[in-house]
DNA sequence: CCTTTTTATAAAAACGTTTTTATGAAATTA
DNA sequence: TAATTTCATAAAAACGTTTTTATAAAAAGG
């Protein structure tokens, strides 16, 4: 009772293989009468077409595939949930692949198991590779990196300018000493997010101290830990703001001035990146700059599409961020 | 320039595709010099072999399905980052797979996409499609309810005595008046977290009061809403603890209470389950009872590669909690 | 009523691999 | 040296589909 194939089908229905896959595919050239008798012994028979036969003849795995090094966090599950539900509209399914084992990355690209790609892997992915996935025609969206050249789609959020905007908000409050939150500096998002907060310092000429560019990690728990030393290296003089990287970072930075007896925005304002669903929430709800994740994951799932029905080419789309002013901030109290 | 494949290989190097397959395959029959020149002429045209061709003849796909209704919160996370490398040690992918369609799941199972599956996904899956799946020797294991059967392996956390634990720590409190914030009643888990509640109840003799279970979908926004609205019913005569049927909910329970002018553990007792990583970091830390993810998606992933490997039958495997006391829950004041 | 077109189905080829079987040359044995 | 074994490689079959081509019967046209 081994698994049955089109060809147990066709032999129980007494037809070909070929009327089989007519009848199962809906090709309308048979017989209304045959097409049915098909169907009723596939039905009875639990037939179930192996895939591997139908990708291989039909060249298509009606799959997209996601490369990340993380899941974790609020963004990245609301981007895989808002991604899946878009792929299941338009008939793909979605393929997460959590590595950062180029080795793999690429033998699944290139080796096809999936139609078209969506990458978000901070740096691993060289120029050399794109290369070689744009000589073999690879449908690719990036999202943590924009693109001149028409093979290679991406769909990012203007970091930079959210930066920028964040910080000059603060100092618009009247903020004079403003620390950074930062996750590492393979992470996109991070750094021109820094560079945003930096031009802003400068243009309104405000002195950069290094020590007050914080490493967080991008975590709730890290970031916690990062503060609190930092606290107590700084207790004698603290910076009246942190810009957090993301919301996650500003949330565990507000724990720990917390736990050190500071009042936010009190003593210290906060504010974020992002608009996670928990930022509203927060106490205090979290001043942060919207990065419309779902939007990202929507056009990102439909631009690929279009690429690969060949209705596209590939382009850079970038979204820009909302300062969403909450209570976690506030003019500053010195 | 279409995409290369393994004749193309063969004729570039003057040897037949089987000789090409023995050299990339590593099978130790080949000259090594001949080998070698395969190698290198791969190399050089930068063959990468087509996986869909090589899953048909095969048979095996090298991934694992996870199927889930969601990824959204930390559980998850948590569960599909530690799966995925656990995979990746064996050599297998890992398919995340978020839909709700059965069809789908289905006929990915059934279709071979994935050489064996993990399952989560709250009673979508009935009795007459595992028939089936034991029919065709589906290799799989669920994540949320046990078999006594030995072809479906589980690996499952009982909530049962989670939830039986946890009442009985917050009455040996001395308190008297418990709530227990749910899930919805598909879930297995908030199901049997509020059974074990119940029975401790019972068992102490305390009252059951049917407006005492509020249903917060175990998310931090919903519950936080939920308890908003529990709170202007039941201002007069409030319960003394909230038994929260995740962490993510006791959060939102807290954020709420807080919001209300309550204090956590001041005037209300706040208790969880999961210790999920955030949760000793919130204000007040929570007590909860941990629930060890990370160890049951080691275990899952693990039994399912030697259900493949046959080198074992489906077996239901239990993982017991731990309660964390934490600042959140503390003696009743009245 | 014979030829052409249409219709319905079957047969065969193809997708890109791996694996089994076949083949011929070299090495070993008698 | 003839017969056998070993070795290295090639040829062919197979995996389960879809798609292209072929075939036979029925319908239409003159």
């Amino acid at each position: 009772m081994a698994k049955i194939t089109i060809r147990d089908v066709a032999r129980e229905a007494g037809v070909s293989i070929s009327t089989v896959s007519n009848a199962l595919n809906d090709v309308d050239v048979l017989n209304p009468a045959t097409k049915l008798h098909v169907l009723e012994v596939a039905e009875r028979l639990n037939y179930v077409p192996n895939l591997n036969g139908k990708m291989l003849k039909s060249g298509k795995t009606m799959m997209l595939g996601f490369f990340t090094t993380s899941v974790s966090g609020p963004y990245f599950y609301k981007l895989i949930e808002t991604m899946s539900r878009q792929c299941e509209r338009h008939g793909y399914g979605l393929n997460v692949f959590v590595t950062k084992d180029k080795q793999v990355i690429m033998s699944n690209i290139l080796g096809r198991r999936v139609d078209g790609v969506i990458i978000y892997e901070e740096l691993k992915i060289d120029e050399h590779d794109i290369e070689i996935m744009q000589k073999d025609k690879i449908k690719a969206v990036f999202l943590d990196r924009a693109f001149s050249n028409d093979t290679m789609g991406s769909v990012t959020f203007d970091s930079y300018a959210a930066g920028y905007e964040a910080a000059k908000y603060l100092i618009g409050l009247g903020h004079k000493r403003i620390a950074y939150i930062s996750g590492v500096d393979t992470m996109f998002d991070s750094v021109r997010r820094r560079d945003g907060y930096l031009a802003a310092l400068k243009e309104y000429g405000l002195p950069f101290d290094g020590d007050y560019v914080i490493q967080g990690y991008f975590e709730e728990d890290s970031t916690f830990n990062a503060i609190k030393a930092f606290i107590r290296m700084h207790a004698s003089k603290l910076p009246t703001a942190f810009l957090a990287g993301n919301d996650l970072s500003a949330m565990g930075c507000v724990q720990a001035l917390k736990a050190h007896g500071y009042e936010v925005p009190g003593d210290v304002s906060v504010v974020g990146f992002d608009d996670i669903d928990i930022a509203q929430y927060f106490s205090p709800p979290l001043t942060t700059v919207r990065n419309p994740i779902a939007r990202q994951a929507i056009l990102t799932v439909d631009h690929l599409v279009r690429m690969i029905q060949g209705k596209e080419e590939g382009q850079s789309q970038t979204l820009t961020g909302e300062l969403i002013v909450r209570a976690s901030s506030h003019v500053p109290v010195d």
